[in-house]
DNA sequence: TGAAATGTTGGGGCG
DNA sequence: ACGCCCCAACATTTC
């Protein structure tokens, strides 16, 4: 068999801008493009509910777009390590490429691999393409890695701009014969009964092709009033492009270029800013690779959270009683998608007002979101329950009425997602048992008095910096080495 | 990328 | 005219 080279698609799926298919191409030889549905590797996390809705259309997406090109999508199941080093093998590979990732088991994982299958003589190599600035390329002047998100953005800020993206190839070359695929209706990535995805078609379009068009109505569109209207859920003032980077239908200097050639704005920082978290997030799961796992302040450790399982019920129903977040919760099972600012409520309300571990949340959140990230997640609950880095402080916590009156100030947002309440005014709308005996019935009283809530978590705060020896519980380092 | 409690100030009503 | 009280509005601090 003549050689070949294998590309092995994982979070970047698509033609444009994408340096391993770039790498690939280079080398002359016919392109044998793959998918791994990988749910066998221990310490892998399997895909969710909704990541697997999308990943079905993604999947399709790229498969039409590669046919367009003279070539196809290869599917097959199993421990990527093994799967890719056999297909390598049984097509006579002599290179294999793929772009890299950076949490934990998925580094371990394709190290191992690349060791495998260097020791067979198969040139493994792996690209940059996730990311603008890798977390190896920005440390402290210490050479640490960075805790806190304001120096890490600053120092990315200031070393080179991001490469322009890659254009997609035109043409990719294709074996003489085809491995055998496995079909994808058979992976049965989409729910089949019932069929709760409805709501998630109604929104969505995955793909590449669906990415750029996003993007490209985004930065015409909402970018210009980004800084003020992002924080409203009941508007359309996001991008919206977080499933769309999640599976690397669009890569992040796509993004960055498309925003950058907008021209200097607040707005424009402030979206920028937000592609900063992302990499902040990935920067920091490679430096503390089980921080979906792990509290990455470890006094957190000790924390007193409670079990209360009709409680995390509750919450994930969107029926906890406080509008803005029920509505929030209802959003995210009916789209796969919620409001950033929403989510930030709904996670306050289930740590602090709960007390539930913030790993309930973020499994959760990984089963229903359509862009479940493993970085990004962590970051974000870990940041809002205290427990992470560049935290904020534990007795930051939300007012759900407050945040409601403050960001949905018609109520619009919460009449879209909870019918029980459609017909009640913005003065009493995010706070409908005020209205006594005149509440809607359907719809249930809070299930805590917040001020109550809020005292409770202050208290259980105290008990851990008292537990702790009342020590770095505050500060913003204990002036310690990142575990890695 | 808070909220609540506490402190300060200044204007108006009133004796 | 003046001091006093009340309280809204704003600022500061504390959690």
């Amino acid at each position: 068999m003549s050689p070949h080279a294998l590309l092995w698609f994982r979070r970047d799926l698509r033609l444009a801008d994408n340096p391993a298919l770039t790498a690939a191409l280079q080398a002359g030889r016919p392109v044998i493009p793959v998918y791994v549905l990988d749910e066998e590797t221990p310490g892998q996390r399997p895909a969710g509910g909704a990541s697997r809705w999308w990943l079905h259309g993604s999947l399709q997406a790229l498969d039409e777009m590669l046919r367009s090109r003279g070539s196809r999508l290869v599917l097959r199941r199993g421990p990527a390590e093994r799967v890719i080093t056999e297909l390598a093998a049984a097509c006579g590979a002599t290179s294999v490429h793929w772009n890299r990732l950076y949490d934990g088991a998925t580094c371990d994982r394709d190290a191992r691999l690349m060791a495998a299958l260097t020791e067979r003589g198969v040139a493994a190599c792996d690209h940059k393409a996730s990311l603008l600035f890798e977390p190896r390329e920005v440390t402290t002047k210490a050479g640490e890695p960075f805790k806190v998100f304001t120096p890490f953005w600053r120092a990315c800020r200031n070393a080179a701009a991001p490469a322009r993206p890659l254009p997609a190839p035109g043409h990719i070359p294709a074996p003489e014969i085809w491995p055998e695929s496995d079909a994808l209706a058979g992976w049965r990535l989409r729910p089949a009964s019932p069929d709760w995805a409805g709501g998630l078609a109604a929104m969505w379009t995955p793909g590449e092709f669906a990415g750029a068009k996003n993007l490209a109505a985004f930065v015409g569109g909402a970018l210009g009033r980004y800084r003020v209207h992002r924080d409203l859920p009941a508007m359309a003032g996001t991008s919206r492009l977080s499933p769309h980077l999640a599976f690397g239908e669009l890569s992040p200097r796509q993004v960055w270029q498309a925003a950058a050639a907008q021209g200097v704005s607040e707005s424009r920082e402030k979206f920028l800013a937000e592609l900063g978290w992302r990499e902040f997030a990935h920067h920091l799961i490679f430096h503390f690779g089980d921080l979906s796992a792990r509290n990455f302040r470890p006094e957190f450790d000790a924390f007193p959270w409670t079990q209360d399982d009709p409680a995390l019920g509750a919450w994930k129903r969107g029926r906890t009683g406080y509008p803005i977040v029920d509505a929030g919760m209802r959003e995210l099972c009916s789209t796969g998608w919620m409001h950033n600012r929403v989510r930030m409520i709904v996670a306050s309300f289930l740590t602090k007002d709960l007390l539930i571990d913030w790993r309930a949340g973020e499994r959760w959140f990984w089963d229903t979101l359509v862009d479940a990230d493993l970085a990004n997640n962590a970051t974000g609950w870990q940041w809002v329950a205290g427990s992470g880095a560049d935290a904020q402080p534990y007795f930051r916590v939300f007012n759900p009425v407050l945040q409601g009156k403050k960001f949905d100030p018609a109520g619009d947002y919460v009449r879209r997602w909870l019918p029980e309440l459609a017909a009640l005014p913005a003065d009493v709308i995010h706070h409908p048992w005020t209205l006594g005996t005149a509440a809607p019935k359907d719809y249930p009283p809070p299930i805590v008095d917040h001020g109550r809530a809020r005292d409770r978590a202050l208290a259980a705060f105290r008990s851990l910096k008292t537990a702790s020896g009342g020590k770095s519980s505050g500060g913003k380092s204990s002036g310690k080495a990142l575990p890695s």
